[in-house]
DNA sequence: AGCTGATCATGC
DNA sequence: GCATGATCAGCT
């Protein structure tokens, strides 16, 4: 598969991102030389690979922003007819253990949202994949009010973790970024803090924007 | 109808 | 298992 050299610079990734906008998933894949899957069922991060591909993303799973020498982590989010995110947005791995003396400025969480590229991909389920079109690109750079409203919620659910009781944690904490199972199924467990200071196992977890979270980011935008 | 918990693919 | 990319789908 041929590659698609990074960009340089921001302008270049945001001029690159521009010229997606309206284009629909068939087209991109076509240039990419790939098949359209007919849903996405079994290929449920497709459509983000195939975004970060085209924009020249470095693939890989490190914990890292996808565009590290520009700042940026890059993220499509599915969005229904009238522009409102149709899913909650995946922001990386809770860390349930070896957490003492991580804060909120060292935090994957903080790092990764920075500053995020989002990238709307209409995501009704009746639209045929291939037919799904893209939208424009966001550019964002969390704001004091919403940095402040994410560090609320990062502190208040990692101290619930500290102490143990992350069983206890739904995803209905926090008003902004909750909390989720993030693994291949219920069966996967991981180290975590136990209620007496100990270790136990746990299903792993991840951190996510609720929807309401991004519809705010994306309106700011389209109003 | 929206949300929460569960799940799918892939490469170490 | 962990981390990437997320969406699925049953339940409320």
């Amino acid at each position: 598969m041929n590659q698609i050299i990074p960009p340089e610079n921001l302008p270049e990734l945001l001029e690159r991102a521009h010229l997606m906008a309206g284009v629909s998933l068939a087209q991109i894949a076509a240039q990419r030389g790939l098949n359209v899957p007919r849903d996405l069922k079994r290929d449920k991060g497709w459509v983000g690979q195939l975004i970060e591909m085209e924009l020249g993303a470095t693939a890989g799973s490190k914990p890292e922003q996808d565009f590290l020498h520009l700042g940026v982590e890059l993220k499509t989010i599915p969005i229904d007819s009238q522009g409102r995110p149709l899913e909650t947005t995946y922001v990386c791995v809770a860390p349930l253990s070896n957490i003492q003396g991580l804060t909120w400025q060292n935090s994957l969480v903080c790092h990764k949202l920075q500053r995020v590229l989002w990238v709307p991909v209409e995501g009704e389920r009746h639209i045929p994949v291939g037919e799904r079109r893209i939208g424009t690109p966001i550019l964002w750079e969390p704001d004091p009010q919403e940095l402040q409203l994410l560090q609320q919620d990062w502190e208040e659910i990692m101290e619930l973790i500290a102490l143990g009781k992350v069983e206890k944690l739904t995803a209905r904490h926090g008003e902004v970024l909750q909390l989720r199972p993030k693994a291949a199924n219920s069966k996967a467990l991981t180290q975590s803090i136990a209620e007496d200071g100990s270790l136990k196992m746990t299903n792993p977890r991840g951190f996510y924007l609720k929807t309401s979270f991004t519809a705010m980011i994306l309106n700011k935008v389209f109003g």
